[in-house]
DNA sequence: CGGATGTTTGAGTAATATCAACTGTGGTGG
DNA sequence: CCACCACAGTTGATATTACTCAAACATCCG
């Protein structure tokens, strides 16, 4: 089999959106019954709304660990909601390089680079074992078009991710090294927090190289911060599980920032 | 006057949304007569989109050097489109360090950020003399419900922004300063050929600091890079006015991006 | 249990920032 | 219209940050 994920060479397996396996397609989505449902795209969206979605967002993909949802130059066709897992965005370079561009947790939404110019720009991979419900972008803006939340939220999700890109900027274009980390740990807590999770005590999903990616440093330079932090009494690490000590400290580092 | 432009503590002046002065107030916006149109949130659509447009989009405003269109933290409540000039757009730190996160030429649609949160999270400014159409966002977001590419395109133009994001990610998270300046120039020639000007040939708007913010480097280093770069014969530099004079090795270095 | 992958830590290096002096350049008022 | 001033840009010497290369250690998975 091509791009079996076991395969280091292919690295990822990209699922095909047309035949999907059986086992795959089973599972069938309902937006209104979701428990993500307040931090995805139906927030706040009125029952008859709802019940359009629950018509439209109809399957649902499992992934496992460093399956590929899409990948750079694939056609456009559906945004996903991560129900549960997590998932790295990655920018490829002609040459090899990549560049992790984004980390994203439950409730979030992937794939909005691809609406332009009806072809994904980036790849997603999944950290873990996933499941994402599939948002067919056509059929839900057509949807948007009488249910003016529905449009709003699509609207919002878009401009969240404009914004999420310009802190990034900000983060690999002026921060320091340091700086950057505290960053990273204290944003990764608060959308901990936000799921009910804890927001000082994590694992994280990454790898020291993916993390170093994301962030524009060497996994040598994350790990020697990490140690660091530590023998400052800031955090306590031991491999990837986190916790945050001294959050006055970080915050202090990050510029107020989160 | 408060915020006035030329008093260097206030540094640039908001355009107050309500009370625009007359001057500004006289000039009426005409997408269907625009000659941006092909360029801007009209391309496409059908005369009778068109004239909806034009119903919205009512007015412009005129900005002079360094004014702020709109600050940080100021309430959004709309798009605007440059008809001509430019612009930049900046996010600030709590400590005052500020980042440019992008540099906005005619036809271009800045503010996109401020959607998600009806608050904009940046701040643009003009590089120059330039005029703005002002898009009352609530009102164009009611109109694409009923012209699907209207909609159509104000995804696109979001989604455009996030794409932008990611590469910038790219730009300032993987590359080396002299990839970045060539990745610079030549995506800035490329933007000038769509317009129609010379993509070798060109006047930058904005100063080496300016420059540097953008990629992530010191004006100095800026400096620097544009001198080698015309020693090697790359390129050659009269203080802002730039010609790309090896194409070929400035996309070598770019990694063929652009 | 063993190999592969990921992490830590050290020593030396390369890239870029910083500090500083000097040189254009464009706009303004005399 | 010219002289001047503030601002923008260049260039050099030095400092610092983060990278590279390398080796040892840990952890996960089959």
């Amino acid at each position: 089999m091509p791009h079996d994920h076991n395969d280091p060479a292919a690295a990822h397996e990209t699922v095909p959106h047309g035949a999907l396996p059986p086992v795959v397609a089973q599972f069938k989505s309902q937006c209104s019954r979701c428990s993500m449902r307040e931090l995805c795209l139906p927030v706040g969206l009125d029952p008859e709304a709802l019940a359009a979605l629950d018509q439209v967002v109809t399957s649902r993909l499992r992934l496992h660990k460093g399956d590929a949802l899409y990948r750079d130059g694939d056609p456009f066709a559906a945004l996903y909601a991560i129900r549960y897992g997590s998932a790295k965005t990655v920018v490829l370079m002609p040459d090899g390089r990549e560049q992790v561009a984004g980390y994203h947790l439950l409730g979030d939404i992937v794939g909005l680079d691809g609406v332009a110019h009806e072809r994904h720009g980036s790849t997603a991979v999944a950290l873990e074992d996933t499941e994402v419900c599939v948002i067919p972008f056509a059929a839900v803006a057509g949807l948007a078009r009488e249910h003016p939340l529905l449009q709003k939220n699509l609207f919002s999700f878009l401009s969240k991710e404009v914004g999420e890109g310009l802190h990034a900027m900000l983060l690999l274009g002026s921060l320091r090294a340091e700086e950057r980390i505290a960053v990273f740990l204290l944003n990764l807590g608060e959308r901990y927090r936000r799921h009910g999770y804890s927001a000082t005590e994590f694992v994280l999903r990454m790898t020291r190289e993916e993390i170093g990616s994301y962030l524009g440093l060497k996994l040598e330079t994350v790990s020697r911060l990490l140690s660091r932090f530590q023998a400052e009494g800031l955090v306590k690490v031991a491999g990837r599980s986190i916790k945050l000590i001294d959050i006055p400290a970080l915050r202090l580092l990050a510029g107020q920032r989160c």
